[in-house]
DNA sequence: ACTTAATTAATTAAATTAAATAAGTGGTGA
DNA sequence: TCACCACTTATTTAATTTAATTAATTAAGT
């Protein structure tokens, strides 16, 4: 456990200071200081070190409420630069953004045959590489998150099982330590994705929020007070296998009745007759009825999902993201309504349903934030 | 959120101590400085704070190692006492107890014919002021736990919802603080059971718990970190009515498959075809097959949820407790089977199921523990 | 003579308090 | 109109305080 020494309570002033500009920016030192009960001299000081460091900058003078006119601070958005990564089991995505979420580069490199750990690495290690030749200034680069699809060891950042690769044991975050000489976080995409949609998602200033993508497989991540939950051994979030109906179809994990039997993108397609998620959503919109009914039964079931994950997590909203999100006009409506009627109580009934503002960005984001928090933490 | 002072360094360290005495003790002020980290002035200043509190005393010395011998420190378990009250919807049980957990009286009143807030405030009042009663030292007593059936606010200490009692809004914590002028904490019993285990159960040093209380409904806590879980709205851990089954049975509350449909007492009961889950289980060890089997399939639908609450919250060890529990012999190993079947990864299969330690203590031992957390925090 | 335990004295980090400085606004009277 | 003064608000500077760390000392052993 950590100790009460002078670092511990200037970081902590620090980071709260340093949120009061992020979250509050333009804001003054007086101003800080009246709503975080910190003194003036206190705020002053550390809002110099933080300007020494680069990450706020003075902007011009606010207006004067009949004295001084107060000097505002803003964060330094662009002064720093975070690699972020999707490795999802189709592409690899990167995108290179300054610390507001701006994407300033892009890069994407489909996986085809993948049979080692080393080629996926090498592939991986290649985008990241490309994405960092377009900087200008290499040295503001803070660091490189990962979002990596399946079972993720946080602490190693070592890639367990990556089960569309039919990949284990990928050592991510000590092969990217060697090349790159920079920070290095690896997390579960899904769980990516969440603090993505917390960070810069824009729902509002949340203690508590639950991600669901729901893409070709189904997956959850928690935010709770800014930070992400991962559980004891980090599969805490894996509701694609929660089992909704003992005596439905058989999975893909030999369990009868997951929540993925029923909510991907292929299990929709099945269910139609037809080949893809895509195809199903395309057909309802031609207002063919079947296809739509298709969809909206198949928001009744996501709601039974989503009913289970408010009894026993209760967050303050959930958002929905992946491919099958984007036929929200079909599944929201029936998705909101079996939580009303589901629900236990006038809270559990209330809870806010909404879809990713960020789409198919909500990861490559999260990966991204992973370095925020470091920074901002 | 909380700003760095010169009090949060010093209660973090404080704490710090604290805790290290409770789970070590015997301990000298050296060892504690070598293992905390913190210097020997540091040690010694802060226990000597706490011993003139009286909430640790200095025992006989400790063995040399070859140097002056070491004087070992004690929590001062019996300096101060706690009463903790299990407010069921068939009776309300007081204790009082020490810091050690060790119980020194009891009552226990049961419920009938509740029909208004007042009447019960009134029994849960008279059961508090009897066992007050025998307590020498009044002022030892620091504070009052309440762990209630059904939905708390645990702000104001409100029970929102007693569905057995068919109450709403009972203002518990304001009516004892009037009555009585002491701290009082007010929890869901499910989430107080999982409290009592974590810090009496002997489950060893855990960052993550789960509790399940198996009796007339199903209710779940989570322990992280020492600290109970609510969700946004206190209503985390309502697993009772998590749908398995989607196109089972009706619960009685209006959805179909819900896991309290399969795993209470009277579910088994009803299930068997006899009068209560406790005739279930003595017909079953008299050597009737029949019952038998009805407990291990009971035991395998119950594995399908915990299996589930794996996939979500992922804890260390889940603790099973409540009177369906009492039949550990036929449940548990088929609860274990399922989850070895079901479990996604070697880690989630391996998740440690266990029967609570603490029997039908539990709950009002985790209503002592509420307040322990806030004199060791 | 060497170890280990605990306390005392001096130093240091980083907050708070109190005072000073900076930069306004607005009113008043020549 | 504008110089001047009283009052605000914003920020910085200087002095004080809290509670840690470091270094040295004392206590009590093997």
């Amino acid at each position: 456990m950590k100790r009460g020494t002078f670092q511990l309570m200037k970081s902590v002033n620090k980071s709260i200071i340093l949120n009061k500009i992020r979250t509050g920016e333009p804001i003054s030192r007086a101003q800080i200081a009246k709503e975080t009960t910190l003194t003036p001299p206190t705020v002053s000081s550390i809002v110099k070190e933080l300007i020494e460091e680069g990450i706020v900058r003075e902007s011009e003078l606010g207006e004067s409420k009949g004295g001084r006119k107060p000097t505002m601070l803003l964060i330094n958005h662009s002064a720093f630069f975070v690699v972020g990564v999707d490795a999802g089991p189709n592409k690899i995505g990167c995108v290179l953004a300054d610390l507001s979420g701006k994407i300033y580069e892009r890069t994407s490199i489909p996986l085809q045959e993948i049979t080692s750990n080393e080629q996926f690495l090498s592939i991986l290690v290649e985008s990241i590489r490309t994405i960092l030749k377009r900087v200008d200034q290499k040295g503001n680069v803070i660091g490189i998150g990962v979002a990596m699809h399946g079972v993720v060891d946080v602490e190693t950042g070592t890639s367990l099982v990556a089960p569309n690769l039919q990949l284990r044991d990928i050592p991510i975050k000590e092969t990217l330590e060697n090349e790159f000489q920079m920070v290095i976080k690896v997390e579960n995409d899904a769980r990516a994705m969440a603090l993505g949609e917390s960070w810069f998602g824009n729902h509002g200033s949340l203690n508590s929020m639950l991600a669901v993508n729901l893409g070709s497989g189904v997956g959850a991540g928690v935010v709770i007070n800014g930070k992400l939950y991962h559980g004891a051994q980090d599969i805490a979030g894996e509701v694609g296998h929660m089992t909704i109906d003992m005596h439905g179809e058989v999975c893909e994990c030999g369990n009868r009745g997951c929540l993925q039997t029923f909510a991907t993108g292929s299990a929709i397609a099945e269910q139609a007759g037809v080949d893809s998620g895509e195809e199903v959503f395309r057909l309802a919109n031609e207002g063919n009825e079947k296809y739509a009914t298709i969809l909206k039964e198949t928001g009744a079931v996501i709601g039974v999902g989503l009913t289970n994950l408010i009894h026993i997590i209760n967050p303050q909203v959930i958002v929905l993201g992946g491919g099958v999100a984007k036929s929200q006009k079909y599944i929201l409506p029936s998705i909101q309504q079996t939580i009303e009627e589901r629900g236990l109580t006038k809270a559990a009934k209330e809870t806010k349903v909404v879809i990713s503002n960020l789409g198919d960005d909500a990861t490559l984001l999260g990966a991204v934030a992973l370095l925020l928090v470091e920074l901002f933490e």
